[in-house]
DNA sequence: GAATCCTATGCAATCGATTGCGTAAGTATA
DNA sequence: TATACTTACGCAATCGATTGCATAGGATTC
């Protein structure tokens, strides 16, 4: 039975001093002398206690714990499967459980805003890590409000008082479009996620930047928006052929959408990258191990998922939120 | 500020009650006559009122909070970036959601127990999910001497009290062999996880089955273990091939590994399945995206994901652990 | 030996919500 | 009118740990 864990009290009524000694022992006050505290640490090994956090963090008024929250679109509740997250997730975790943090997780509508008040104003969470800004500026301003601390995964965002980090999504759009026109492309497609997702749309607009700067004309049949799937990007790939049969590069919002792309290209029997470039977004592991191999854009996952963590903890200090910005990486493998 | 937010006491004071008819009549208690608690239930969403979790919790000694546990190997502490994974998280915390549970994740070493101590003893959580079994039967018992409320993702575990919730692990890794015997292959690989994974070595014991049973012989050239990542996968499949240069087939123990092993192989210009074959395991999304198209062992994840959470709240309600066989399926593609 | 100062420890309040028990009204019954 | 019964609500304890303040008793100083 899980009942007869001692509590403190038990503690100290086997040691013969109060609570508050037991309590001062185990966290090392200074006032209590080492023999003493050196009986009472023994003595709580042999009665197997360990203290309630719960009660713990009740009492410090403290949650000791962050929530790092996926948006998604409202209608498909579809399951993010894309391992860019994972992997993200993975570094945020290992270092939150470094500073003795738990990590709390959760799939929130992205068009809604009540989840911030369910976590911050109940007091599950100390604070908050958003994966892709599905966040408009009155959003963000509601979060203020409330005095929360919270740190989102996206580029730089003008004008508004929020902790930031991941790379400018509008330069890395850009950069790709760039790279692609450079290899004498012109009729390049873009898929990109739901427009909802703030990093896509950026995307989004680096790749009109850059098809301006190419001197390349642009049209909306060029330019798909799906869920971040890869069965969407499989989908999206003749429909993109049907709308303009010339087309001879893609950019796809993640490596994920590039890879499916790739492979149902090669399914229709055209050559990537001889009738048709493919880049990627994120360089994930699998990337370079495809044939062809994935040319992409890096952006540091793990680091960025460090430095949310990171960032978020400055706030906890009293830091002003930083808008960090990654550098990215273009990776020239085969398929652009 | 936060500091300034009611509590229910705050409530009562203004609404000329005490804190109990407040927590009764927010809590729809029938004692409470109906105006009263419209009232009370009006003044509250007025003053902005939430119920503080962490108290609520700690009076009702239970944590409304489930831990799903990502054991990984101890030496690489690599990132899990398997999008199996993912995609089964995704069902487990929307189905812990809507219980109204929150979701703790965190990786833990598979070697050590201790982790147990410290989300059960210290109540962080009223449950866990393991993903993989990276327990041996000590682990087991250690668990169930907790108290502890516990489901592990793996096949069925003979005589141990714990409720368990995977496909057979012995019996897709047969079914995966005797598909690729019955086309005719005879040097069939094996590609697994460590061996501490319980899962991936039963796999490696179906796979030792299949090949008796196809009357084939087997020697460990023909095995390798390595991490659960597609480099790996795609560094394994030079050096199989250097031990075995007649190789026809590959079983891959997971969907990632699989197609990254088909990505290295047309890179090393053996054409798949034409010169060998290559299975999977899982049947990820992305399985049926590739070319040629995966041919794997499909594991119902999201349902995989739901039934655990079903089977821990079963438990939460008194009842014994449950051992729940998900049925696999096997799904012939191009790869095979 | 008296005054002073530490040192080690205990007392009791506190964090916010819940709930068993008690009771003052109000209502129904005899 | 007295008694019994309801109804609606308050009192106070409780969950387990932490911590400001008070103090007993020992050590130190003059």
């Amino acid at each position: 039975m899980s009942s007869n864990r001692p509590t403190i009290s038990d503690i100290a009524r086997a040691a013969g001093v109060s609570p508050s000694t037991v309590s001062r022992a185990l966290n090392n006050h200074p006032t209590i002398p080492e023999t003493t505290r050196e009986q009472i640490r023994l003595l709580a090994r042999q009665m197997n206690y360990r203290v309630d956090t719960r009660a713990r963090n009740f009492r410090l008024q403290r949650s000791q714990t962050v929530a790092t929250l996926f948006p998604f679109q409202g209608a498909s509740r579809r399951q993010i499967s894309d391992p860019f997250y994972l992997e993200m997730l993975g570094a945020i975790t290992d270092e939150l459980d470094k500073r003795g943090y738990d990590s709390l997780i959760a799939r929130v509508p992205a068009e809604s805003t009540d989840w911030c008040e369910r976590y911050i104003l109940d007091k599950r969470v100390d604070g908050i890590l958003m994966i892709d800004r599905a966040l408009d500026d009155a959003g963000i301003r509601a979060l203020n409000a409330l005095d929360a601390r919270f740190v989102i995964w996206c580029g730089p965002v003008e004008g508004a008082a929020c902790a930031t980090v991941a790379c400018d999504s509008r330069v890395t759009g850009r950069d790709a479009v760039l790279h692609l026109a450079a290899q004498g492309r012109h009729k390049i497609g873009f898929i990109g996620g739901f427009q909802r997702m703030v990093e896509t749309d950026l995307r989004r607009q680096g790749y009109l930047q850059g098809m301006h700067e190419a001197g390349l004309p642009v049209n909306s049949d060029l330019m798909l928006f799906t869920d971040f799937s890869a069965e969407a990007a499989a989908h999206a790939v003749p429909l993109l052929l049907k709308r303009e049969p010339k087309l001879d590069a893609i950019f796809a919002c993640s490596d994920f959408m590039a890879i499916a792309c790739m492979q149902v290209l090669q399914g229709m029997g055209r050559a990537v990258p001889g009738d048709i470039s493919v880049m990627g977004h994120d360089d994930i592991a699998l990337a370079s191990q495809t044939s062809p191999r994935l040319t992409t854009i890096r952006q540091p996952i793990q680091q960025g998922g460090r430095l949310m963590v990171q960032s978020l903890f400055e706030q906890f200090e009293g830091a002003p939120p930083r808008q960090i910005v990654l550098p990215h990486e273009l990776i020239v493998r085969e398929s652009a």
